[in-house]
DNA sequence: CTGATTGTGTTGACAATGTCAACATTGCTG
DNA sequence: CAGCAATGTTGACATTGTCAACACAATCAG
């Protein structure tokens, strides 16, 4: 029985209560993740979980971890075959990061929400969430260097592309947007009025 | 005892609520808003409130409202008495706004956050958000008007600002913003990226 | 192989919370 | 003044996060 599936003894209970997790915040926002209701749905009891995470919050906050990884892999999935400075870089990371909270919204709030979460393990969010960004400042640095791009410093540059990018998104999820408009171009709109923003030359 | 101060008989119980919710939002955040708190802090009991809300998510919906007329009274305030068209307003805008957030990070959390409230009351929330959504819209017309930014649909452009200055203020808040950073410089940096963006004339 | 130790899951219990129903009181209105 | 509607209170209940005590599995020392 050591490997069963279905006894979580050693081994696969953690991952699998992450797993699970994500699920139940897909299909019911993040107040439906409740102790009790994510072991029921694992076949365990209410307080298996606390031998994998010191409380609900730090269950929480490794979630939010693995969305912020999910997200940064995706985004470096865009660049991959393309040189950094393409011009259609940030468009396509623009849209790719926009998608993937308008397909997980739950997710992506939690990802964002200091409410849910409120915690001191805040550091190791912050340390996915800075990979990040760190691409972002590449990307950026790229610019510049093919002269694309105003020179100053690039983590200005970011933190103006990421901020509006999250802003839209954000907006976008929580039903703020709805005046008919299409999301491409809300997206394509935002990327180039950025990249118009910051072109050498004025 | 009919207007006394300490008997909520008839009258100020609502407004009171209201004004003990939003203290006790930047106190402790929204989470340590409680319904037995609330009436303890007013010396009232549990459920007074449900005489005036029909649950805790509605009393929190009205309060993010609140928020939301707040905001959009003080950008009203800005562009008192300079000319729309000025090229300022913009900036100052955008500083207003993230001051706000920054100022009061619990209120403006519960004012984005569908998490905490989740209801069907949201058209109440949409439309002064919508309110402050139209001020931005109005700027933009403006800037048309003037020659400043380029001719395009005015709400494309509003949507375009009013996300990058929301992200700028979420990313803030959420502390995800570390690196020595003036803050200052970094809302006129978005301002005038977006500014820069709209420019007529490519 | 046996026994101990550590890691993992379970059960019982408790306090806090949102909410409702039944009741009490206030203030107005005819 | 009588009655009625609005407002506030108390009792009760289900749900939740969490902890302590317990049970069992796996691994390791000898």
């Amino acid at each position: 029985m050591t490997l069963d599936g279905s006894a979580y003894h050693h081994g696969n209970l953690r991952a699998a209560l992450l797993a699970e997790a994500v699920a139940m915040i897909d299909e019911g926002g993040t107040s439906s993740v409740t102790m009790r209701a994510i072991g029921r749905r694992l076949g365990v009891s209410r307080s298996a979980a606390y031998r994998h995470f010191a409380d609900k919050s730090a269950l929480l906050v490794a979630v939010a971890a693995a969305g912020f990884d999910r997200l940064r892999e995706r985004l470096e999935a865009v660049g991959a075959g393309a040189p950094d400075a393409a011009i259609e870089r940030l468009p396509h990371v623009g849209e790719v990061y926009v998608r993937f909270a308008l397909e997980n919204p739950g997710h992506y709030r939690l990802m964002y929400g200091k409410e849910a979460i409120s915690r001191e393990d805040l550091p190791e969010l912050r340390e996915v969430a800075n990979a990040l960004f760190d691409q972002l400042v590449h990307i950026f640095q790229s610019y510049q260097r093919s002269g694309t791009i105003e020179r100053q410093d690039p983590r200005l540059q970011a933190y103006v592309a990421w901020g509006a990018v999250h802003g839209l998104a954000s907006l976008l999820i929580e039903g703020q947007i709805l005046t008919a408009v299409d999301v491409d171009e809300l997206i394509r709109q935002t990327t180039s009025t950025l990249l118009d923003g910051m072109r050498a030359g004025r």
